[in-house]
DNA sequence: ACGCTAGGTA
DNA sequence: TACCTAGCGT
C-alpha cells in the first residue's frame, strides 16, 4: 500500500504544474524513502528526474516499492480543482494495480472529490537514468544562482525568443541570444568570496571556459519550477546535457537535463519557430 | 406592437449566448407580463424554458400576445457586434409579421446597426410545455448550490469527460463519472442547518435516495448560464427529467430539463466520444 | 477536419 | 500573467 498526503498548493503540485510544459506522462517510483519521477519530454531533448523525500509530505507511507506510469496532465487537471486548505491524498492499494486514487478533501469535510486515475505504460520514460553522482565529475562548471535571478534572465532572454548560448569562464557567466529582432546578452560576474552577496552567482567549480547552445523553450519549464525554490544550481559540460537543479526539502531534488543543440537542429528549429511565431 | 430595450451585455444576451450550445431556433412568446422562450435541443434531450419578466428590461411594451420563431444563432451573432453601452432594441410591428427588427444604437447616437431577422417556424419546439408547478411534486430531491460550486464541479468532471451520475440521499449529493482514463467522484455533505455556510449545498427537500445518469455535454450549457447568477437549483426525479434552474430578476427563470440517459444511449454516446478524445 | 487566434477565467 | 475553451479561417 502506498499513501501520501499533502495540502493544496504544496511543492509537489507546483512542480507537476511546471513540468506539464514538457511532459504528459511520467514514470513514478515509490519507496519508503520517498517519491521519485522520471520523464522524457515528448521531443526527447529534456530528461527530468525528481525525488521528493517522504519528509516533504504531510504524511507518507509506502509498504513496498512500486513503479507506476501516470498521466500527469490528467492528474494536474484534477489537482487544479482543489480549493484552499484542501488535503490531497494520493493512494495506491495492493488490490488494484490499475489505478491510483487521488482525493481532495475540504477542511470542513463537506466536500470530497476523488479521481481513480488509470495508470498507463510509461516504461519508455526510464530507459537511461543518469545518476548525478557518477556524472558530476564530467561537469566543467557548476554554479548556483538565486532562482529569482534565473527567472529574470529567462524573461529577458525571451524578448528575442531564440536559441540561447550559455558561456562561462572563471570570472563571468553569460547568457545570450540572437534573433531577427536583435540580441540580448546577460553577464554575471562570479562571486568567489567567502561572503557571497545575496543576489550573486556562486561558481562552485570550473575547469576551463566553455559554452553551450540550447533551445530556449526548454528553459521555460525550469524557470517555472525555480519559482518554488530559492536557488538553482546549473551544471555545464561538453560531454553531458546541461543540468538545472533545485533542492527540495534537504534530501530531495528536481533536475532537468537538457541536451545541447546540435548545429543542424539549431537551424531546423529556427525555421519551425518562425512559423509558430504569430 | 412589441418592443423591448436592453443594454449590451444584459442577462438576456448572456443567456442567449449560453443556450446556443444546445439550440439554434426557439419559440418566443411575448405577453404584457414578459418574454418567454421554449426550445428543444437538436437531439431532443434538453427542453429549456425561460421567462424574463418585463421588469428585467430597460423598457418593455407588448400590446397583445404574440408568438414568434426566432433563429437564435443569427440573433446572437448580430448581438455580438454590439459595443459597450449600446442600447439594444427588439421590435415587432403589427404590419410585418414576417420579421423582427433588432437595433443596436451607440450611446452617443452616432452609430446605429439594425437587422431585420426573418422569423422561422419553431412550432415543433412547443409540443409539450412542462409546467413546473405541476411537476414539482414529482421531484424526490431539490437542492440549491452556489453556481460557482456547480461550475467547478462541472470542470472537475470534465477531466474524464463522460456520462455523469448524480446521486442524492438525505446526507450527501454526489456527482460521478467513469471513463477510460479513470473516474471522478465529487461529494457534498448537505447543509441542513438554519445558518448555511456560504459555499454549501442546501437540500430543500428529499424523499428517498435516487440517482440519475446524464450526458455530461448537456451540463455545459447550464454551467455557462449559471455564471450569470449566484445560485442554481437542481431537481432530481425518477419520473421527470433533471431540472436545473436559475432565477432571473425575482419573477423570472431559466430552466433546463435534461432527459436522463437510457442505457442504450449511454453506450452509443460513449462510442462516439472515444473518437473525439485526442 | 485541423490549426490558429482571441477571449475569459484562474 | 498563464492556461484553457470557444469561435473562425484554411
Amino acid at each position: 500500500m502506498f499513501e501520501l498526503k499533502m495540502v493544496k498548493g504544496s511543492t509537489l503540485q507546483g512542480v507537476l504544474e511546471a513540468i506539464l510544459d514538457l511532459v504528459n506522462v511520467a514514470n513514478v517510483d515509490c519507496s519508503s524513502e520517498g517519491f521519485s519521477l522520471q520523464a522524457l519530454d515528448t521531443e526527447h531533448v529534456v530528461f527530468l528526474s525528481l525525488f521528493f523525500p517522504s519528509e516533504a509530505f504531510q504524511s507518507y507511507r509506502c509498504d513496498e516499492d512500486r513503479s507506476m506510469g501516470i498521466a500527469i496532465a490528467d492528474m494536474v487537471d484534477f489537482l487544479r480543482s482543489s480549493n484552499d486548505g484542501d488535503i490531497i491524498t494520493i493512494k495506491a492499494t495492493d488490490q488494484n494495480l490499475e489505478d491510483i486514487t487521488i482525493t481532495l478533501e475540504s477542511p470542513d469535510k463537506i466536500k470530497t472529490m476523488a479521481i481513480d486515475l488509470r495508470l498507463v505504460d510509461a516504461t519508455s520514460q526510464c530507459l537511461k537514468i543518469p545518476d548525478w553522482n557518477d556524472m558530476e565529475s564530467d561537469y566543467q562548471a557548476i554554479f548556483c544562482m538565486p532562482s529569482e535571478e534565473f527567472r529574470l534572465n529567462c524573461k529577458s532572454l525571451s524578448v528575442i525568443d531564440d536559441d540561447v548560448v550559455i558561456s562561462v569562464n572563471e570570472e563571468v557567466i553569460s547568457f545570450s541570444t540572437k534573433g531577427e529582432s536583435g540580441c540580448v546578452n546577460i553577464s554575471h560576474v562570479m562571486n568567489k568570496t567567502d561572503k557571497p552577496e545575496k543576489a550573486s552567482v556562486i561558481l562552485t567549480h570550473a575547469r576551463g571556459p566553455l559554452s553551450l547552445t540550447l533551445n530556449w523553450r526548454y528553459m521555460k519549464s525550469c524557470a517555472k519550477v525555480s519559482k518554488l525554490f530559492d536557488q538553482v544550481k546549473i551544471g555545464l559540460s561538453t560531454k553531458r546535457p546541461l543540468m538545472v537543479e533545485c533542492i527540495i526539502a534537504e534530501k530531495g531534488y528536481i533536475r532537468y537535463f537538457v541536451a545541447p543543440l546540435k548545429e543542424e537542429e539549431g537551424r531546423q528549429r529556427k525555421k519551425a519557430k518562425k512559423k509558430r511565431r504569430r
